[in-house]
DNA sequence: CCTCCGTTTACTCACTCATC
DNA sequence: GATGAGTGAGTAAACGGAGG
């Protein structure tokens, strides 16, 4: 093994490491990443190309890296896992994978359930086609479940970088807030006091976030048609990455996606400041996520520098190189080495 | 030629967003 | 305002290869 990993392509804020999760967690010390975000390969009944786990083997499976991730996350820090819904085996019934993962690791591996959340794609095709579409006995499943898990009580996270725009009807309220709204005890026996009526910036987001997953011309999709290949086969919307980073992270923070595919991750944790690793088994999926990083850049070039990253020769990459980033933050800056094992 | 496998293919549709 | 591109799932029938 080498004593130092080597990573594909570096940014100004990230580096991804193309290898066996497992490997590469090992390498990293205890209670030095701020949050974990990643998406696993789900246990689908139905194979996909990057190799999901049937869904009999799939809660060990994950523990495995599960227990890394408690060890390499800060005191304070975060694990967030997005999971998709799947059948049993020719019945219309719902696997409980999803739900096992979520004892298994609060009961076997001590991580509190911080927070639920339920990612809904609205754009969600109806599937699947069995139940759904021929046989129309379900309906079609539009969320994913999102585990937060945290280690202590009370991990580092604040609300009010995620606030959103108050509907119209508050908005009202915020300008008169005699003409539409009484102050009284309600029904439900909550006191809702005149304390309802003052403006804290937005409102505090709901843990259903809706997301439509329908990216069709960014930059990442336009530069694999350039080089012509596929995009990965399943990336979760930037803005997904993007809501916890903002939520359970500062600027200056690491922020690590164990199952990176194309580093949806990355992208977001660079534009907001965070330093961010992306570890990833596949070397072509990988390669191609350099394209989130490379501004606008000629064609040939492009094909160039994919290549040279999906040549297998591990060739070191500096994106910030080709792409200047003008509004660097020298406070902010941090060296990555410092996390490492050296053996 | 037939059987027993494993593999491939047909089936079926809601919604968003950028661009023209 | 219309259009095109992109986003998936599980079953069962069809297909194809190996072995007798």
């Amino acid at each position: 093994m080498l004593n130092k990993l080597s990573p594909i392509y570096t940014t100004q804020f990230g580096r991804a490491y193309c290898g066996d999760s497992i490997d590469l967690l090992k390498r990293i010390k205890d209670e030095s990443i701020n949050l974990v975000i990643t998406s696993p390969p789900f246990a689908l009944l139905r194979k996909k190309e990057y190799g999901n786990k049937p869904q009999d083997e799939f809660v060990d499976w994950l523990a495995r890296f599960a227990k890394e991730i408690f060890r390499i996350i800060t005191k304070d820090g975060s694990f967030v896992l997005d999971l998709g819904h799947a059948y049993q085996k020719s019945r219309p019934v719902r696997s409980l994978y999803n739900y096992k993962i979520l004892i298994n690791f609060c009961e076997e591996l001590r991580f509190n359930l911080a927070e639920e959340f339920f990612w809904h794609n609205p754009a969600k095709l109806p599937s699947p086609i069995e139940w759904v579409n021929k046989r129309k006995i379900r309906i079609k499943d539009s969320v994913n479940t999102v585990w937060w898990f945290s280690k202590i009580d009370f991990p580092q996270a604040d609300a009010r970088n995620v606030l959103v725009p108050y509907s119209e009807r508050m908005k009202k309220l915020l300008r008169d807030s005699d003409k539409f709204y009484s102050p009284k005890k309600r029904p439900s026996g909550h006191d809702i006091s005149k304390h309802f009526s003052r403006a804290n910036g937005g409102a505090i987001p709901p843990n259903l976030l809706e997301i439509p997953n329908t990216e069709s011309n960014s930059q990442y999709l336009r530069y694999c048609k350039i080089v012509g290949i596929k995009g990965h086969p399943a990336r979760f919307p930037v803005k997904l990455p993007e809501f916890f980073i903002k939520f359970l992270t500062k600027p200056g923070d690491i922020v690590l996606d164990i199952f990176a595919g194309s580093n949806a991750t990355g992208e977001a944790a660079e534009s907001l400041e965070r330093h961010w690793l992306a570890f990833e088994l596949n070397i072509q999926y990988l390669a191609a996520s350099i394209f989130r990083f490379l501004g606008e850049i000629e064609p040939q070039q492009i094909k160039k520098i994919y290549e040279s990253l999906s040549n297998g020769n591990l060739h070191k990459y500096e994106a910030s190189k080709i792409k200047p980033i003008s509004m660097f933050n020298s406070a902010l800056s941090k060296n990555l080495d410092d996390i490492f094992i050296t053996l």
